[in-house]
RNA sequence: GGUCCGUUCGUCUAGGGGUUAGGACGUCACCCUUUCACGGUGGAGACACGGGUUCGAUUCCCGUACGGACUACCA
């Protein structure tokens, strides 16, 4: 189930959640229901529901676990402020402080019922009990404990009529029946206050069960991950490429850097999480077989890109070759290539064995498109003797007896070349990739070969013979 | 600062009162290969520290240190 939680109007951002639809889908996660899937539990926006969390509030006003507060942000301000003078530990609005402050604790009711005839601005504030110890079972921490004077009086429902995600989650994780609430960390502050939140609804008994996960780290210094580490460290934190709609500011995303989807969902599942045994490599299907709460850690996972990169190497080497020639399809239109499937799925044999992406793929791969623009000067001065072109010739003429050209047909002929000559791989090996590839390196030469075709090769040793004499 | 959470190779982690502390990424060496990769073999590399408990602790307990999260009318 996919619930937007859009209870910060000042935080809406154009696209938004687009974005999450197109990212879960690109994953392979469809939601059951969601705003755009349906369901019997919606509306799934809380900007939808807005009608629904205020009763609750008063509830809780009605029932004495909540209060109105008229505070204005600068009397906060002044508060916090001069808690912070005298040095109280926790500067907070809380059992202590709530009775200075502008609240229908140490208003009159008329005051109160004035105040808001008025139309004066209230927010809703939790009454947390002054002394008593919350506990809650996590699933991956064990019971959690926390003193009730260490949990303020969070605002559960804001003055422009929305509620905090404080309450629009308790209310709607109970209205849509929801039985795990798996989050990050960083809301294990406040789960206690969800926990009071729950009691005070009288739903305790039908409370979510509770798991914070490990947070994903900075690789090099401290902190949660953020967006901005990506691209200062030069790897995508986003799964789709996202344009800051107000500044234009671009995040690059796995799915534009040519990751496999399953390889990014698989190294996601593993930070933080690990099956027990020495498997690394799971399908989607597998994941969602094997992973269980139990299994996942408690400390928080500096990011690796290498183990991303390796990840995406494993599922390359697991594609077929139709399937990657049909990926590789638009990265050789990019590059101007005329081309088809057909053609990219041959290349594929010999190019996946040393790539870890699909681009690679075809950056690597330009002598399958063209003759060689140039020549590898490394290899050029140092394997191209004096001998070679002598030896290319001889080369060319086997070559041009062929009646069949494939892999074992060249690769005799070549042989044939040195046993005549009495000379080593090393005299002409290297001197023949330069002339078909312009190289010094990369896949089975004959391969290639079998690939480019009698003629083509043919014309290539005629061209490199000319230009390197 | 306060509260909460955490701590096994550089990184992700397995393990668990008596183990040669296992695997993966990365790294190094060698083998394979005309080359580069892939693959294979091997090397270096960890239980934060101090006290307990115990015949024995890296494993259990308590402290310390270090790290992280939170501390908004944000989620």
């Amino acid at each position: 189930m996919l619930r937007i939680e859009d209870t910060d109007q000042n935080r809406y951002v154009t696209g938004a959640e687009e974005y999450i639809f197109k990212a879960l889908e690109w994953c392979g996660l469809t939601p059951d229901e969601s705003p755009v899937h349906g369901g019997d539990y919606g509306p799934y926006r809380q900007s939808e529901r807005k009608p629904m969390y205020r009763q609750y509030a008063e509830q809780l006003v009605k029932d004495g676990y909540a209060y109105y507060a008229f505070d204005t942000p600068e009397e906060l301000e002044e508060m916090r402020e001069r808690l912070k003078k005298a040095k109280v530990a926790s500067p907070q609005y809380n059992a202590v402080t709530r009775s200075t402050m502008k609240n229908s604790l140490t208003l009159s009711e008329d005051e109160v019922n004035k105040r808001i005839e008025n139309g004066e601005q209230y927010v809703i504030r939790l009454k947390v009990p002054r002394n008593e110890e919350v506990r809650f079972h996590d699933e991956i921490r064990g019971w959690v404990v926390v003193h009730s004077s260490n949990v303020d009086d969070k605002v559960i429902f804001k003055s422009d009529g929305m509620p905090t995600y404080h309450l629009a989650n308790i209310v709607d994780d109970h209205l849509m029946k929801i039985t795990n609430v798996i989050r990050g960390e960083e809301w294990l502050p406040s789960a206690p206050l969800h926990v009071l939140l729950y009691r005070f609804l009288g739903w305790e008994e039908t409370m979510p069960k509770f798991a914070h996960l490990p947070l994903i780290l900075k690789p090099d210094g401290n902190g949660k991950l953020s967006k901005r580490d990506g691209d200062r460290l030069g790897f995508p934190v986003f799964p789709l490429e996202w344009t800051d709609p107000t500044s234009n500011e671009i995040s690059s995303g796995y799915r534009e850097k040519g990751y496999f989807a399953d390889a990014f969902v698989n190294m996601l599942a593993f930070l933080g999480w690990n099956p027990g045994t020495n498997q690394e490599v799971f399908s989607k299907e597998e994941l969602i077989e094997t992973f269980t709460l139990q299994r996942v850690g408690k400390a928080g996972a500096k990011f690796d890109a290498d183990k991303t990169k390796w990840f995406n190497q494993q599922y390359l080497r697991a594609t077929s070759e139709a399937e990657l020639g049909e990926l590789m399809l638009p990265f050789a239109e990019a590059k101007g290539y005329k081309t088809d499937v057909d053609f990219l799925t041959k290349i594929a044999k010999p190019m996946k064995e040393r790539a870890t992406f699909v681009g690679e793929m075809i950056e690597e791969a330009d002598f399958f498109f063209h003759v060689p623009e140039s020549y590898d000067e490394k290899t050029l001065n140092k394997k191209w003797k004096e001998n070679t072109p002598q030896y290319l010739k001889e080369l060319k003429t086997n070559l041009e007896a062929l009646t069949t050209f494939d892999e074992e047909s060249t690769e005799k002929a070549f042989k044939t070349v040195l046993e005549k000559n009495e000379i080593g791989f090393g005299q002409l090996g290297p001197g023949f990739r330069l002339a078909v590839t312009g190289k010094g390196m990369g896949p089975s030469l004959f391969e290639i070969c079998s690939i480019l075709g009698k003629e083509e090769v043919i014309s290539r040793i005629d061209l490199a013979l000319e230009k390197l004499g």
